[in-house]
DNA sequence: CTTATTGGTCAAGTGACTTGACCAATAAGA
DNA sequence: TCTTATTGGTCAAGTCACTTGACCAATAAG
């Protein structure tokens, strides 16, 4: 009923999780031993501040990320998200706002993100592991996957493996709005 | 460009994945080795049609479903979603139906499915691994996790462990839309 | 000056998966 | 017909990432 969402160690360990790292890279990186930080993530032990910090730092969260009981933050209220980026990638080719819909930014098994785009607003092709899901919530998008034009209105879905090439586009002058959800590498 | 969205063995890795079974598992029902199904799912072997029944019998699949080039899967159009359940839970909680947003069920690291509540529906409690994501479309939403009750808008979204007890409910008598991710245990 | 406690190390163990050597049964070639 | 491939597998050893238990130095407490 008041417990934090997550203990330290399931905390540490989606957070290394996510930088794609094992528990040997972790342990060459932090300078300590791999069973020392098993018995960690499985919170088995308590760590000294001076090693956590080392940890912290390799894995780019913060002491104060890892200790949030953060008990509110499983829910994401619409206007008060995290901004990730603020894109206005190329001349003529419209803004973007992606915000953070999963909380905090790492320590999960996949990911939400919440895409606003306007006037012919695209996105870059990136290939890498996982799956992809996404939901059209408002306005159109042009979704290009291995090659092959989709058009999508509200309502519409898609879902497919990372490591097909994949890019997006909004056909239209009025704003498109997509929840994404994907998985980060090796789960 | 043309190849099918998964390969054989990578939904067979997935099918087994989603019902919790390990190589050893699956190798003691279907009645052949543990080497040749890991093989099987590298894509490094070709089994006979007898073996891939045995699988797909024990994996509760079908071997049309392996072979589906279903590229056209890869987007899911909002009023075509294969139906899960029109649940009609208790008397006076409402009615509910619930559509599959990610493709052919099964053979994912994650799934969505689309809920539609009205006038009350609530659901049950569920405990298991893995995480719980979800986004309300339209109308509104009571959830309860871990004996927090949360009142959700449109736009708002959760994110729990789905170790944690949680259930929920429509409040209105009009009806709620939500798109709800999540994880099959053990990926 | 003992005796715990804290914060670690190290090496052996484990679970799940992978790999390579091998093999019986059918198919094909001279 | 008698080799010779090919197909569809088995089996045991290997590997990878993680876990566990025995141990140990340094500080704290009785």
């Amino acid at each position: 009923m008041s417990d934090p969402t997550f203990s330290i160690g399931t905390k540490l360990r989606h957070a290394r999780k996510i930088k794609g790292m094992r528990l040997c890279d972790l342990a060459d990186q932090v300078e300590c031993s791999e069973g020392f930080l098993s018995k960690l993530e499985n919170d088995r032990v308590k760590p000294s501040l001076q090693l956590l910090h080392r940890i912290v730092a390799v894995l780019e969260t913060s002491i104060s990320n890892l200790f949030s009981e953060s008990n509110d933050s499983i829910v994401s209220r619409a206007g008060t998200r995290q901004v990730l980026h603020t894109s206005n990638i190329r001349p003529g080719e419209g803004v973007g706002l992606e915000t953070l819909v999963s909380p905090s930014a790492g320590h999960l098994l996949f990911g939400a993100i919440h895409i606003v785009r306007a006037g012919g607003g695209s996105s870059g092709t990136i290939v890498h592991e996982g799956e992809e899901l996404g939901y059209v919530l408002e306005g159109e998008l042009d979704l290009n996957v291995d090659g092959v034009e989709y058009h999508l209105m509200p309502g519409d879905s898609f879902f497919f493996p990372s490591r097909m090439p994949h890019g997006y586009r909004n056909p239209t002058d009025k704003e498109t709005r997509v929840l994404w959800v994907n998985t980060p590498p090796t789960f």
